[in-house]
This record gives structure tokens, C-alpha cells and sequence, in this order.
DNA sequence: ATTATAAATACAAACGTTTGCACATTATAT
DNA sequence: ATATAATGTGCAAACGTTTGTATTTATAAT
């Protein structure tokens, strides 16, 4: 059985509560109690119950943690470990425990983030909100601080951690645009994820910037590139005289795959069109060519959300605020200068 | 605030222990008050605190999950986000949280276990037991549940999930001797691993089997290809005139760097030497050469440790189990057969 | 000595549940 | 009608802490 403060009250001879401020160093106990206390504390190896203790001081060393329909979906992506890193990283130090939402088939993410919400476990919430849902009514007057990954919606009056994407979008396509091509295609949109709108947004700018007609037709909705009808698709757009010379691509695993269906076509990478990419996974790095890839540094992303949460939860932080990591791009084979025709 | 059950009480005019019992079903309450409760709880949007539930029911549906080094050190590697994903598949379903160590700087994984145990947080432990460390004496009557992933040096009496590592080790070496080597070097063997000792074990009763005298210079300990020290060993080994033909490499990241060094010597795989790897990373599938590489079935592992776990909890299981996880080989095209020599 | 003040400790309530038991009501058997 | 059993509900204790207040003890001031 495991020892109770009781049990080291009485053998110490002394009361419960006197235990309790023994251990928490409170001035009020003597110095000789104070010892007495720890010593047999320490003997009967007794360790506070914080379940107990969480009941009656109403605060709770759990923080929660919710990936995209659970750990069980998100976390065949390299993003997403890389983001419980950081958290990991900073919860650690803060001797913070993190509670992972384990989503299942018969639950919704808006259930499960509710269910963490209101289970009492946890002081806060992290909330990786990939998709583009309504999570605002979520928690109503809740009162618990919730950080999320990736802008929400209505970005104002939450508390975030984000990487700014549009600059992102727009970056990339400056890339290109830069090293001479002026065809250049949009890869993996999809209304439902908010960076890929965001990042559309910046590429749309790019292209205004350098006078150069949007093609509608050019941002290619496909998630993945197995998906038969996006396929015909871009064979359709890879096939034609004035098909694109480069594209950006929302993913490293979307591009490889892209790279694997040009090459079907005949088409190599850089030489005949060139990739940018997102996400600078290890796959990408070694994939043949190479990928020059974004990275967004979700250890950062983590490390910062999990700070912020924290901060909130310590009351450091009271405003709604919102922070931005950097991006970088990992130069490598993947993008090659068009030869400048003249 | 939060509706406690005493609200609930009081609006619908019963007492805290009928809510209770009406929330449960419980059959000795009447049909007419258990609507009514039900109805009040759906009302105020009451959710029963689970801490205070905890304390007097002595349980709860957490389980602690381990990673070495905590998640931050651990979750670089593929496999353990797969294992992740295998144990949040189940726990999701059977509507159990996970609670992350968060191991620090500051902290060693002993302590952080014992800091999970002791906490009362969690009904149970899943430990991800790679090191080959002696937490035996770490639980210490605490009679609380624990599985391990990946088998601890005194294999009996514990419950632990594990795949045959001597026989993947053989398993390797033999595909290898099939293919007519018979020079074979092991990469990656580390005492402190007890994966790699297993595998190892494996390798030499192959050699055995096939009359081929084991070389130990060839067990080469490097973890990482980055290690000048055993760069200079391998360098070495592979200039020799008699150099291995073939290795098989502990791990996909290990085998990727060995490529890449192999290649600084002017050698080719698999054309001047074979690799056959574990783990079976995406970076290995699109790395060049694709890797030949054995897939340990991580989320397997997961799934099947966290049931084993859950029944433990249960009381469906009571006395030391350890079940075997299958692997299986991807063939790709980092080996080649001997062409055969007469 | 006596009282006022400070220091150290104990008491008891509270946190939000669950659950054994007692109690009250109603139905069933005699 | 009365005793007996079944049914439904409430009371109060318990889980292991923390914390405001009361109480005891020691110390200082008169």
C-alpha cells in the first residue's frame, strides 16, 4: 500500500496538516518538525496523491494535447512527432504532464477535445487545429487556456502559434520566380487546411507582384497524389505544350509521390520541371532528387505553444496574443533555374 | 463554473447519491427520477470531475507512457511515433487517456517512471524499455501495471511485447548467405540495446549454421556513421582486399549513412556490397538505394502492448506473459546476390 | 507574576465524487 | 389486517490532500 499523508503523520506525531507545510517548506513549521517530517517522509516513501491534491487546489500539472484526429491519425507524419518534441521539450522542464487525446472512429475531434476539456484532468489545452473548423464554440466560458498550432479561423481573440504561410506561399514562388520560371503550379490546396489557403494567398500575391496571370486551373486540389481522378488531372495540365515548369508543393510525401507520376510521364525533376516543397522531411531528403523543401520547424512550434499555454495557465499571459515562428528553405536538387531564353 | 453534482442534485431535487446512481444506471433508481437526472446533467452540461472520481474509486483511465529519453529524445525516430500510433488506437477505443512522460534534462528515466507511478495519475505503465537498463527494482511492490515494448534483460516474470530479435537477426543473415555472401559484417551492435545483442545472437547462429567462422572485428559497435572513430575501423574493414561483401545494419538511419560513406570509398551498393537494414523508414524507402529493410511492425507493437496492458488493468490477465510480434522483410534494392563463383 | 505578542501546531472544512447502510415507501403474501 | 419482502431514496463516510482559523506553547514586555 502506498503511504498517505496520514501514515506520515502519525509516525512522525505529527498532524496531517503540519505534513502538508513540512514538505512545502512553509516558514510557518519549526525547523526541527520540518526535518522530522521530511525524514519520514522520505523513509516511508511517501509521495502526495495529486489527484487529491489537484481536487482541493483546483490546478492540475496535466496539460492536454490534441492531434488531428488523434495520435493514431497524425502521427505518420514527421510534423507531428516533431511538434510533441518541442512540446515535450518545454513541459519537461516545467514538469508539466502531457495527456494525449486519443481519438477514435466513434469519436469526433470536437468530442474529444471536449471530453479532455471537461474531464477536470487537465489546466489547459494544446490544440493542433490543422483543419479548418469551427473550434470557437468549443469551449464555452470553459475558462481553460487553450493554445493552438496553425491559425484558427478567426485568428483574433485566440491565443496561436503559427508559422506566417502566406510570406510562406509567397516566399517559395519568389524562389522560382527568381530563378526564371514563370509557369508554375500549385500543389495539394485544399480549403479545409488553413495553411495551404494561406499559402495559396501568398503565391496569388506572388504572381500579381510579378504580373503574371493567375490559372485557375493551376491550383490542383489533390491531398494525394494516388487519387486517380487528380491524376488525369495533371497528366492532362503535364502533358500540354505550355505545361507548368515548376511547381510548389504543399508536402514532401505529396511531391515525392508528384515526382514518381512526372517521372511515369517522362518527366524528370529538376530538369524539366522543378519541385519546392514543404515540410522538410527525412523521406524528402532522400529522395532522389533531393528535395529543397520548406522547413517550418514544428519543434519550434511546439516549444513556443507549449511556453505560451504555460504562460497563460501562470497567468503571465492574459491577451490574446499570437506568436510566428520562422520558416527556412533547405536548399537541394529538386529546383533548377530555367536557362534564361532570350 | 462548472456544474458539479450537487447542482444537479438540487435542481432536479434528488440527493448527490441518487444523481450518482441515476448518471450510472444503476438499476435501483427509479425510470421517472433517472430521466429526470439525466435530463437536469444534460442541462447544465455536467461532467462528473474525474479527479474527485479517481480518488474515491481508486482508479482511473490514464496509463503513463514512457519513451527513453522521454518524448523529446525519442520521437526523432520513426518508430516510436509508430508505436504511438499503435498504442493510441487501442487506449482511443477502449476510451483510455495516455499521459506522456515528459523526461527532462534534469531527469533520468528511472526517476521519471517512478515520477509517473507515484503520482497516482495513472492506472498503469507502458514502458519503452530500449535501453537495457535494470528498472526491475524500479517498482518496488508498487503493484502497479506494467507492460514493456521491447524486452528487458530478465525476460521472466514481466509482461512485455517484443518481436523475435534472435530471429530477425538470423533471418537477415540468412537471406544473405542465400545470396551466396559469405562475408558479412554486423553494423550497429550495442551492448546497451538489447535488440541489438538479440540480433546479434542471431547473426552468429547463422554464421554457425552455415560453418563460417565469425570474425568478431566485424560486429562494428557504431551507432552512428558519424563516429570518426569507427569511420576509420570501417574504413579499414571495407579496404581491405577480403572485405565484407555484405552487411545487415541495425537500423535504416545507420544503413543510409553507410551508403553514403561507402560511396566516399568508391564502393556501390549493392553492387559491390549488400545492405540489409531494420525498421524500415520511410527515408530508407526513398533513399538511393531503395533499403531492403525489415519491418518490426511498430504499431503492432503498440496495439498489442496496450491490450496486453488494458486486460492487465482489468484483471483479465494476472500472471507474466510477453507476446511475439511478427516482422517481415520489405525487399527493395539495397541487396544484390553474389554472382556465384566456381 | 501577568499580560500581550509571536511562533508553532492542530482542528476541521472543503474539493467532487462513490457507495454501504439505514430509512421510508409501496407491493406481496399470509 | 399484519407481517414480509421488495423497491426506491437519502445520509454520511470515505478517498488524500490543502488551507483558514483556532488553539497551544514559547517569548517578550510590563
Amino acid at each position: 500500500m502506498k503511504a498517505t499523508i496520514k501514515d506520515v503523520a502519525r509516525i512522525a506525531q505529527v498532524s496531517p496538516s503540519t505534513v502538508s507545510r513540512a514538505l512545502h517548506n512553509n516558514p510557518r513549521i519549526s525547523e526541527e518538525v520540518r526535518h522530522r517530517v521530511q525524514q519520514v517522509a522520505k523513509d516511508l516513501d511517501f509521495h502526495p496523491n495529486q489527484m487529491a491534491r489537484s481536487l482541493v487546489s483546483r490546478k492540475t500539472r496535466i496539460v492536454g494535447v490534441m492531434f488531428p484526429g488523434g495520435a493514431v491519425n497524425s502521427m505518420g507524419h514527421p510534423f507531428y512527432p516533431a511538434v510533441l518534441q518541442g512540446l515535450g521539450s518545454v513541459a519537461g522542464k516545467r514538469r508539466y504532464h502531457m495527456l494525449l487525446s486519443t481519438g477514435s472512429e466513434n469519436l469526433s475531434d470536437e468530442e474529444a477535445v471536449r471530453e479532455l476539456a471537461d474531464s477536470g484532468y487537465v489546466g489547459g489545452l494544446l490544440l493542433l487545429a490543422a483543419q479548418n473548423s469551427p473550434m470557437e464554440d468549443l469551449l464555452p466560458s470553459q475558462s481553460l487556456p487553450v493554445v493552438e498550432i496553425g491559425h484558427p479561423p478567426d485568428s483574433d481573440n485566440r491565443y496561436y502559434v503559427d508559422n506566417d504561410n502566406v510570406a510562406a506561399g509567397r516566399f517559395t514562388t519568389e524562389y522560382l520566380l527568381e530563378r526564371g520560371h514563370r509557369r508554375i503550379l500549385f500543389l495539394g490546396y485544399s480549403s479545409r487546411f488553413i495553411v495551404t489557403v494561406d499559402r495559396r494567398a501568398g503565391y496569388e500575391q506572388a504572381l500579381k507582384d510579378h504580373a503574371i496571370k493567375l490559372n485557375p486551373q493551376w491550383v490542383v486540389p489533390s491531398r494525394f497524389i494516388e487519387n486517380t481522378t487528380d491524376n488525369e488531372l495533371l497528366e492532362r495540365i503535364f502533358m500540354a505544350p505550355d505545361r507548368p515548369t515548376a511547381v510548389v508543393s504543399m508536402d514532401d510525401p505529396l511531391s515525392i509521390g508528384l515526382i514518381g507520376f512526372l517521372s511515369s510521364l517522362g518527366l524528370r525533376v529538376p530538369e524539366d520541371v522543378s519541385v519546392i516543397s514543404f515540410n522538410n522531411t527525412p523521406a524528402g531528403q532522400y529522395a532522389a532528387p533531393a528535395l529543397t523543401s520548406v522547413d517550418v520547424d514544428p519543434f519550434l512550434l511546439g516549444v513556443t505553444a507549449m511556453q505560451l499555454l504555460l504562460d497563460i495557465i501562470k497567468g503571465k499571459v492574459t491577451t490574446p496574443t499570437h506568436v510566428e515562428v520562422p520558416f527556412r528553405l533547405m536548399e537541394r536538387d529538386s529546383v533548377m533555374a530555367l536557362p534564361s531564353e532570350l
